[in-house]
DNA sequence: AACTTAACTTAGCACGGATCAA
DNA sequence: TTGATCCGTGCTAAGTTAAGTT
């Protein structure tokens, strides 16, 4: 099936309507609705459970013990993950082991009371002889396998959606597994269950061929709801959210609201002075909501802190972004590293990633900030007269469509495009005008706090590349001597000799060319030096108007290629087509 | 409730050295 | 000796699903 981008056309219209009028309002439908014809075949369910072999076996203090189905498959879930950390903490194995027995028959629960007793050794032998042995199928089972993948794809993976086939972003129902939460959870370990397709609710045409269930299954509910993006949903077990099955970021509707995303972005642009202005004087006002609420803003726009949703405790990990901070997560320095008003930052963001800072503030903010805190034990919250519906409330009364986010995505574009101006030059070469970009995508990262845990190899692998870079200096010295050689030979016997010419010249494509791939290495080493602990992908997939890159790419003469790879070019191909070198965020 | 953002896990593939046939 | 191919390693891309925002 070829690929289609039906709202590029949509979006020229758009821009195009500025200037020739052109009447594009028919293409959009009324408020609210996403679509008029949806078809599809309903989400892929995981495999049933296969019971163990016969020569394998759980040990009970010692003794082999013959699990019921429910509990064994269960069983199974812990002995895969031995291997993992998650399996040595207290939490995890608690809410493990209180979810497993809930699994078991009256018998088994009985006899299994203690977790430490549990030998599960056999079973996870089981698993890694199983994941060795994928490991090592021959290429003929391998393709056998990637075609059996493929034909699920193209039976699940597709939808119909207005006339047009898009992919869906995941059509597979989560399989179960025990829950690994990030960071501190207390549900960690919990039993995710098994979704049925009595769990499932199917949002379709009416007039859709209406996606069958599986032999024997029902289920829970059809509906034909077009406000709504997601094509299947049902509710998780540990936390009660809905999980929904929803479309590619290379669907229209994605591209859409992705666009969206940062035009509103740049129309911040375009009012951000006058926001500013006005939370710099709401840091006096004698509302101290107000000023808490400037406080607040004041770090969202200089920090790009996340909102910081209040979080229903003992549910989750204890995390906060800027309104649910907490007065345990901020040091007040007078004077700290030569710099006056200093705010040390030090909590637990999402996905529990740490966010540690320090930060000179002005006065005002400063002053406010020791204000907030008299009187509060460290549990309590900072902005106590704050949320973040009382802030976005606010903003969006400054600016259509304006929240805490959107700071987030403005802050993002708009460094991404000042470092790329700062840091490129039309001479430097590709090798070095891609430094430069990542450098530019990695000041963004620093400042949205995109971390990553080092990759396990991250040093052999740094080493590894010294030694090429070692090897190539050598074959690069080499080569200058040769050409010197060749050269003097050259000139010795006149210029008359042609073979010598050539000869020369061969030698100086062999130093030019030696060169070139020691300074890209060279390169290579820096960046992979300077992202150790650095994520860039996320900034780059959710932050950064695809549209500053493409304007940078075609300005500094750049293939595309070299900064999107093939999943980025899809999914922000309305910019790849419709952005011109002069575009401007 | 619906949707975006996020890091982690796994799959797949490119690359370079080893091995083998011609 | 040379070119082809095999094979293991290490990295990137894709997939997964948790954790945010609105």
């Amino acid at each position: 099936e070829k690929e289609r981008r039906p709202f590029i056309f949509h979006y020229i219209l758009i821009f195009s309507s500025c200037c020739f009028f052109v009447r594009w309002e028919e293409e959009k439908y009324e408020d609210g609705v996403k679509w008029k014809f949806l078809e599809h075949k309903g989400p892929y369910f995981p495999p049933e459970y296969q019971p163990l072999p016969d020569n394998v076996h759980f040990y009970y203090d010692g003794k082999k013990v013959k699990l019921s189905l429910a509990a064994e498959e269960v069983a199974l879930f812990f002995a895969q993950m031995l291997d993992h950390e998650y399996t040595t903490k207290k939490v995890f194995r608690e809410n493990f082991f209180k979810d497993w027995r809930k699994e078991m028959t009256q018998e088994e629960r009985l006899l299994i009371k203690d977790l430490d007793k549990c030998d599960f050794g056999e079973m996870h032998a089981m698993h890694t002889a199983k994941v060795e042995a994928r490991r090592n199928m021959s290429k003929e089972e391998k393709q056998a396998l990637k075609e059996a993948n493929q034909k699920i794809v193209d039976e699940y993976g597709y939808c119909l959606l207005d006339h047009h086939k898009e992919r869906i972003g995941n059509f597979k129902i989560e399989p179960p597994g025990l829950f690994r939460g990030r960071g501190e959870h207390p549900k960690q370990g919990m039993l995710k269950k098994r979704i049925q397709p009595e769990d499932v609710i199917i949002n379709c045409s009416k007039e859709s061929k209406i996606p069958v269930p599986p032999a024997g299954y029902h289920w829970k509910e059809v509906r034909h709801d077009n406000t709504v993006t997601w094509l299947a949903s049902w509710t998780e077990n540990i936390q009660g959210s809905i999980k929904y099955i929803m479309l590619n970021a290379n669907s229209k509707l994605k591209g859409e609201k992705d666009w969206e995303k940062y035009e509103v972005a740049r129309k911040l642009k375009s009012c951000v002075d006058g926001i500013r202005n006005q939370y710099l004087l709401d840091l006096k006002s004698k509302e101290m909501g107000v000023r808490q609420r400037a406080v607040a803003l004041y770090f969202i726009d200089k920090l790009a802190l996340r909102a910081g949703n209040e979080k229903e405790e003992g549910e989750t990990a204890d995390t906060v972004g800027c309104c649910s901070l907490r007065v345990e997560h901020i040091t007040l320095h007078e004077q700290l590293e030569g710099s006056e008003c200093v705010v040390e930052f030090d909590f637990l963001g999402k996905d529990s990633i740490r966010y540690y800072n320090k930060v000179p503030v002005i006065k005002k903010v400063f002053k406010n900030l020791k204000l907030f805190m008299e009187n509060k034990q460290p549990g309590d919250d900072l902005f106590d007269r704050l949320s973040t519906s009382l802030l976005n409330k606010h903003l969006s009364s400054l600016m259509p469509g304006l929240t805490a986010k959107v700071f987030r995505t403005y802050n993002a574009s708009i460094t991404l495009q000042q470092q790329l101006k700062e840091l490129t030059n039309q001479s430097d070469s590709v090798a070095e005008k891609l430094l430069s970009y990542n450098r530019a995508n990695r000041a963004v990262a620093i400042l949205c706090n995109h971390q990553r845990a080092p990759p396990k190899t991250f040093e052999q692998s740094m080493a590894n590349l010294q030694v090429k870079i070692d090897a190539r200096k050598e074959q690069l010295s080499l080569a200058k001597t040769e050409l010197k050689q060749a050269k003097k030979e050259a000139k010795a016997k006149g210029s008359s000799d042609p073979k010598r010419q050539t000869l020369v010249e061969r030698k100086k494509a062999a130093v030019k060319r030696c060169e070139e791939q020691l300074l890209k290495m060279e390169v290579q080493a820096t960046d992979r030096e300077e992202n150790k602990q650095i994520a860039l992908g996320t900034s780059k997939l959710n932050y950064l108007d695809p549209r500053i890159s493409v304007a940078w790419c075609k300005n500094m003469e750049v293939p595309i290629e070299k900064i999107y790879n093939k999943t980025q070019r899809d999914k922000f191909a309305w910019a790849i087509d419709m952005t011109e070198a002069d575009f401007e965020f």
